[in-house]
RNA sequence: GCCGCCGUUGCAUAGCCCGGUAGUGCGACUGACUGUUAAUCAGUAGGUCAAAGGUUCGAGUCCUUUCGGCGGCGCCA
């Protein structure tokens, strides 16, 4: 007998056959001559019977929300049953009886919180993390064709990559080292060595951001590369979120049609994206947010009416220097301004923030300077500018952030299987 | 960091404004019934109303504080 998964019977592959399945009760319904028993595996679900008759009537009818079993019979097309096939039984094996299980249709937001480790198995947390695995592939797949090496950088540091107010501190040894909240300055090593490299790792931020788009701990989505421009920066930002909601709408259509998302707004995604410079987006801004000049930073609510506007992504370029990080490069002629770009999507604002790296050593400790650090703390990112200095760029994206704006989560914390934000990290 | 909302049985909730024996649904258990779609019907069990203090003859309800949770802003991806 065939041991299969779900989701091939679902396609009619086995119509007729005898199968074997391995799963979960995800449903049970019992009457006095058969009993209907809702099976789930990582595939999909499908509804078994089983008929009093059966010498496994009495296991069947032991069975429980959430048991693991073992289940052969003969998979049918039948319009009476969800799915439109279902398995008549001849044998039931229970592998593992559930307790009661804690899960049930009425539950708060708060409840299936604290049960993650078990919500993680409904359908819409399976859903999601197909989704996720599948945008992680399509990524990579991205990076890969453009000749990209993937690397893979420390989580624990010495310094920090910008202020330092936001890094999670902890006791190393003897010693205090932090958790990266970027890989951006061990990407910069790297590229004068591969050139060309990405990294999708952990990144941690100690913000006390009550939002339902910021975790504490998410997975960032990093490149860096020599001899670019913004240009450049920007046109690559544009092919992988291109390549990435394509193959997602190709691959993922049953995942969307399942958990009720809009796959055409990601076909809908080409290339190239709007883009505006931070000076024309204060100037379309003005006239609602008259609080809004040169230098003031892009509130959320600021973000949100321009990309209402746009209702796609699109980028936004040329910040002032003086609200961005040391390593941005300036322009030479007008050094006020900084190449930095954020790539931001409706209703979620910015899931990118990339730019041109400061590749000259003096501007670059004038710039520390300015800014309250300290050079000797950054002396290895500093060699990289001593020895045979390159014009660079780089950005990141936020995994997660990406991941709701494609699948309309309400909640970052759906994006992740384990999320933590400042109040969450169990399980 | 600032602001707002919430906490009643395993779960979801009513009751709080206007103080007077804590009610319902789901789940569990018992039984009936059913090609059912997280079915339906009958019955049973299940509650120091987040904690502490105060007001009162009397507090789930009013007041104060604390704890826990959620969200908005700021900050960010």
């Amino acid at each position: 007998m065939a041991l299969v998964k779900i989701n091939e019977i679902l396609a009619g592959r086995h119509t007729d056959q005898k199968v074997s399945v391995r799963g979960w009760v995800y449903r049970k319904r019992e009457g006095k001559e058969l009993i209907f028993m809702v099976v789930r595996d990582s595939t999909g679900v499908i509804q078994c019977t089983i008929k009093k008759a059966n010498p496994s009537w009495s296991e069947a009818q032991k069975l429980t929300i959430e048991s693991s079993l073992m289940l052969e019979g003969t998979a049918k097309e039948d319009t009476r049953a969800p799915g439109g096939f279902e398995i008549g039984a001849e044998a039931v094996t229970i592998i593992g009886l559930a307790e009661n299980f804690p899960i049930s249709k009425d539950k708060s937001e708060e409840f299936i919180r604290d049960m993650r480790h078990l919500w993680l198995r409904s359908r819409k947390m399976n859903l999601v993390m197909k989704v996720r695995a599948e945008t992680l592939e399509a990524a990579r797949e991205y990076f890969k064709r453009q000749k990209y090496t993937e690397v893979s950088p420390p989580m624990f540091i010495s310094a920090a990559v910008e202020g330092g107010s936001t890094l999670f501190g902890l006791k190393y040894f003897d010693q205090e080292l932090y958790l990266t909240q970027s890989s951006q300055l061990y990407l910069e090593i790297l590229i004068y060595s591969l050139e060309n490299v990405y990294c999708i790792a952990p990144s941690f931020r100690a913000e006390k951001s009550r939002t339902i788009r910021h975790l504490t701990e998410y997975w960032h989505m990093e490149g860096e590369w020599p001899f670019a421009d913004m240009n450049d920066l920007m046109k690559f930002e544009e092919g992988l979120m291109t390549h990435v909601c394509h193959t997602i709408a190709e691959k993922c259509q049953a995942e969307f049609k399942e958990l009720g998302a809009d796959i055409e707004k990601l076909k809908a995604v080409t290339a190239p994206f709007p883009k505006i410079t931070y000076k024309e987006a204060i100037d379309r801004l003005k006239p609602k947010n008259p609080a809004l000049n040169w230098g003031s930073d892009l509130g959320y609510e600021d973000e949100k009416v321009l990309a209402e506007d746009f209702g796609k992504p699109f980028f936004v370029y040329d910040y002032p220097t003086e609200i961005k990080a040391f390593y941005c490069k300036t322009y030479a002629d007008h050094p006020e301004v900084a190449m930095s770009v954020d790539m931001m999507v409706p209703r979620i604002g910015e899931i990118s923030t990339g730019g041109a790296r400061e590749e000259n050593k003096d501007h670059l400790i004038e710039r520390m300077k300015a800014q309250g650090l300290k050079p000797e703390d950054y002396e290895w990112y500093l060699d990289l500018r001593r020895f045979g200095t390159v014009p660079h760029v780089g950005f990141g994206m936020g995994l997660e952030r990406l991941l709701i704006w494609m699948l309309d989560l309400e909640n970052i914390i759906d994006a992740i299987p384990f999320p933590r934000t400042t109040r969450r990290f169990y399980p």
